[in-house]
DNA sequence: TTGATTTTTTGACAAATGTCAAGGAACAGT
DNA sequence: ACTGTTCCTTGACATTTGTCAAAAAATCAA
């Protein structure tokens, strides 16, 4: 398949595998289609697969006090969807990820992600070194939040993800950024527009 | 060493370790001691040790538009310290990491980790496991960020790590909860003290 | 296309937090 | 204990952001 191997180049690129590895990587790979507003992870739900996104967008949220929906992370093209905590855990995800449009991923389940680990040195090697490149991302958004007022938060956003601006209802962006959907909508005017 | 025990007892409730592994690792542990206000981690400095605290206290901050220091994490006994950007890319940190208190720590060198991490599937396991784990406290901090006020975060902190009021002074709490020490001062003269 | 529904914008006001300034408390070094 | 320094608190006011309500714009389904 044209997508799974899309997603090896794109694991290629943190280190290389040798061609076992890859084999055995690509025969624990499935391809799997979500319409818009379907849910890869539904709320609660034990999250038992990782996603690599070929071709959409999702969004990660939960519910604030049963009523509001809270988003916390978009996934577009070749970004990793996975609720980490319940996937390590194998307990009810108190998030969800849903497709926000019709969205191609790849899956691995943790299954057989964890017999991969088992067999390769070099696959677990991966793993770790993703897990350390999504914590890294993870603690530049932590200093983001602490030292960025709502206005310089979207200023970043529209520089690093400016396709979100057209494909994720602005409500959404409002609830990622941590802001009203009414401050947002003021940001944008303020700034003569784009 | 007793404190080498400690971290190996602390590592070993992540995964088991066999006997080799854990030998390997305790000959690449250095303890080694900072006086209050010593730097860890130098501003611009290249982060190449991971650092156990065994006890004492200490904090990563950055500083802002050169002028202010942002605290941006506190770590007591038996966390790890370490500027994960300048660990993995060896490029200068744009954190620092000081003692705030006097602090005992054991290290390991990035260099010797990285042979073990050779030597041994289940070490290269462990520093997995670790990693996915810090990455699940940084997304549940990021939550916490986007959802609750400064009193709210203030009462959690009180909760989470009470020690941290006793230790650290109230003016590096606010910048770590990303408040003014004002309005600090507000929130805890509203509940009543304590 | 049309009408119904949802989303976005705008205005008025309220609440939360920041900034500046001053006074008081705690602390460190002598 | 004294004194100078730093840290913390308090007050007044400014700024940012939230909330509610209504109008305008966009979207969706038939």
């Amino acid at each position: 398949m044209h997508s799974e191997v899309d997603f090896i180049t794109y694991l290629e690129a943190f280190i290389p595998l040798s061609v076992e590895a890859k084999m055995a990587l690509s025969g624990a790979l499935k391809v799997r289609q979500y319409a818009k507003r379907e849910h890869i992870v539904p709320l609660n739900g034990v999250n038992d697969v990782i996603s690599f996104v070929v071709k959409g967008c999702v969004r990660e949220y939960y519910l604030n006090e049963q009523t509001e929906e809270v988003v916390v992370w978009f996934g577009l093209e070749k970004d990793i969807a996975v609720s980490l905590p319940s996937f390590i855990s194998q307990q009810p995800s108190h998030t969800a990820i849903q497709a926000i449009e019709p969205t191609k991923v790849i899956q691995i389940s943790r299954e057989n992600l964890y017999q991969l680990y088992d067999q390769f040195h070099e696959i677990e090697r991966l793993g770790r070194i993703i897990a350390e490149h999504y914590l890294m991302n993870s603690d530049a958004y932590i200093k983001e939040l602490q030292t960025q007022n709502a206005a310089e938060r979207y200023q970043h956003l529209m520089e690093q993800k400016p396709q979100i601006l057209q494909r994720v209802p602005l409500s959404m962006i409002a609830s990622f950024l941590g802001i009203s959907g009414e401050t947002l909508s003021r940001i944008r005017s303020k700034r003569a527009n784009y």
